[in-house]
RNA sequence: GGGGGUGUAGCUCAGUUGGUUAGAGCGCUGGCCUGUCACGCCAGAGGCCGCGGGUUCGAGUCCCGUCACUCCCGCCA
């Protein structure tokens, strides 16, 4: 007989009654009735009950034993009787009865509960991750995060893609997050960098004639996380073609991402992914991710303020302000609307003025001072309806924007107005390939310097820098960024003109990118691409609200692994191999004992 | 860097207007129980109420500061 197991604790049927088999696992599980006891048994794949009666030798060995300690059970299979049988157990036709034990490891008292469906607190759950991830929720998340990522190989190489691995010590490039930086012992005073994106690789992958690339790729940027973004570092779908045209990258991704979430998500799944541009998604949903299951678009109604006896947003326009309107349907109370302005006060704006509809007149301090035609204008132009309301946030095109975006997600959030069976894909295209920064007042990237300015050379040389679109498009899914990709330029010519507007000369785009700049003089394809973010899909598909629920070992908000202890202080040794001298820090944080 | 929320037993949480000895469930320890499957019953241990200061006759509760976690803004080509 094998050491530790002849079946696994799921497997066992009514077809192995009264054959002795050997099992392996985690006492999930007591129930001790004095002179009967039941310890179901758990692993990897199932539970299965096992009982003992006071009058064998090894009850009381089993009566002591701790939750989570390993055992091996030697034991007969028996069928259970018909009133004893467990019908949400796979294995709860039948019962070992325990013959022999053998302990492999005991547990101590547990920081947190494995048998339970209760989250223990994150602190906890990380830092014991190996035993947060013993209990069902977690356990099936990294499964499901393994099924989709070998799903989503099979279609790639399917649709003829050829899978790779780039440099995960490389240079560090100016361009988009943080880097972390790993210095390098055999050139002092200079330092690897951890890739942010595989993007030049990849490219330069193109250029070296293999036509299509993906990879299951880790990418690092040192900036601070959020709920549905990891610190440090996360996974990306990535892929680049070669010879291809925006709507090639589009059909090559779609079936893909839309084929993955039918088979692992019970969820409908929108078939329609809808184009919207850059502009229209500002406009009527507030930002570039728009969350399409809320039934909310927001419109712009400057010009119905504009010289308005409501003189506050009169006055605001004549400065350069816009005025956006943000349908509330059925939200048309004083309560609502109330709390929808306290929030918008909350959210550090001025207020949120609104109107509120009903069979009688226009109400609210807005309505009065606008009067009630052009109130009533309003209403038709955004087909409202009695009991509903209006909000309007006026400000800067940026912030207004942005604020009746919040609010549009607020009013969708509250009301209720969000199908959450469903998801709604869009591709988000004609990104400004430049855009002004709003302190400097200089020219820079809006998104990747690679990218193909819609129109090329032509466009670059003869229009506004600000009016010049990109051929740049995000992937987004219920309000979540899924994807970023661009078709790339490929031309020298382009990308020193490019950088020139963006106010560095041709040295800074041969010291700062030789590599591309290089291989594009020696005949590069046209190609694009698109990054898929891997955790993000598996979060969706997961329907966790957490991004490091689907992550195996996460860091926390501060990306530290608690687990690991890391960052950890090293020995001066190692710095001085390094060529590295701590400055003073005036962190609090500087080489605290590490708890634990 | 800024704003919000949270911090009470090993874990999840309750704790009234400031008022005796700070509670519950799970877990832990001991006892009882032969058909449970979140078994049941009895008893017990376990608390610097995150930390520091203040107000008060009296603080888990109010005030100030600080730390930790978390969500958001900034940031994330």
């Amino acid at each position: 007989m094998h050491l530790y197991r002849t079946h696994n604790c799921g497997e066992i049927s009514e077809n192995d009654e009264n054959s002795e088999v050997k099992i392996s696992g985690w006492v999930h599980r007591k129930r001790d009735h004095g002179s009967l006891l039941f310890v179901d048994l758990r692993d990897h794949f199932g539970l299965t009950q096992c009982v003992v009666d006071s009058s064998d030798k090894v009850f009381t060995l089993v009566e002591s034993l701790r939750n989570e300690s390993v055992v091996t059970i030697t034991g007969v299979v028996k069928k259970r009787s018909k009133e004893t049988i467990n019908k949400n157990l796979k294995t709860g036709q039948i019962e070992v009865s325990i013959e022999d034990i053998t302990i492999q490891s005991e547990a101590d008292t547990l920081p947190l509960q494995v048998n339970s469906d209760e989250d223990a607190g994150e602190e906890t759950r990380l830092r014991y991750r190996y035993l947060d991830l013993r209990r069902t929720r977690p356990h099936k998340n990294i499964l499901l995060r393994s099924q989709i990522i070998q799903s989503i190989r099979n279609r790639m190489v399917d649709q003829g893609f050829t899978e790779f691995q780039t440099p995960i010590l490389t240079a560090s490039s100016p361009e988009g997050a943080r880097d972390f930086l790993v210095p390098a012992r055999l050139h002092p005073g200079k330092f690897y960098a951890l890739p942010q994106a595989p993007q030049q690789f990849k490219q330069l992958v193109m250029m070296s004639g293999f036509d299509k690339y993906f990879q299951i790729a880790p990418c690092f940027r040192d900036e601070d996380s959020r709920a549905d973004r990891s610190p440090g570092e996360f996974y990306q779908l990535d892929l680049e073609m070669s010879f291809v045209e925006q709507g090639d990258v589009f059909a090559a991704v779609e079936p893909v991402i839309k084929g993955i979430f039918e088979q692992f998500s019970g969820k409908k799944i929108d078939p329609i992914f809808t184009h919207i541009s850059y502009a229209d998604s500002v406009l009527k949903y507030g930002n570039d991710k728009p969350d399409l299951r809320i039934p909310i678009e927001i419109s712009d109604v400057t010009d119905i303020f504009r010289g308005s006896d409501f003189t506050i947003f009169a006055k605001n326009i004549e400065n350069g302000a816009v005025v956006r309107a943000i349908p509330g349907p059925k939200c048309g109370s004083r309560a609502v609307a109330d709390r929808m302005n306290s929030w918008a006060q909350s959210e550090g704006a001025p207020g949120l003025g609104y109107i509120i509809y009903s069979s009688e007149e226009a109400k609210g301090p807005v309505a009065k001072a606008l009067g009630q035609d052009k109130s009533n204008l309003i209403k038709s132009k955004l087909n409202l309806n009695d009991g509903d309301a209006v909000f309007f946030a006026c400000a800067s095109e940026k912030d207004a924007s942005a604020l009746a975006g919040r609010a549009r997600v607020r009013i969708g959030t509250e009301q209720n107005l969000i199908d959450k069976s469903i998801f709604k894909f869009c591709w988000i295209v004609d990104f400004p390939m430049f855009e002004k920064d709003e302190i400097t007042g200089k020219i820079e990237f809006s998104h990747n310097p690679f990218s193909m300015p819609q129109g090329g050379m032509e466009a670059l040389n003869t229009e506004d820098p600000l009016e010049i679109k990109a051929w740049q498009y995000d992937l987004v899914c219920n309000g979540i960024e899924l994807s970023s990709g661009a078709i790339r330029n490929h031309l020298p010519e382009v990308m020193y003109r490019a950088f020139d507007i963006a106010g560095y000369g041709p040295q800074v785009v041969e010291e700062k990118f030789p590599a591309m700049i290089n291989a594009f003089k020696f005949g590069a394809p046209p190609h694009g691409g698109i990054a898929p973010g891997i955790d993000r899909i598996v979060m969706l598909i997961a329907d966790e609200p957490n991004i490091r629920e689907v992550i195996l070992f996460p860091m926390n908000g501060k990306a530290e692994d608690l687990m690991m202890s890391a960052p950890s202080p090293v020995e001066d040794k190692q710095l001085n191999e390094l060529h590295i001298r701590k400055a003073h820090i005036h962190s609090k944080n500087w080489q605290k004992d590490p708890k634990q």
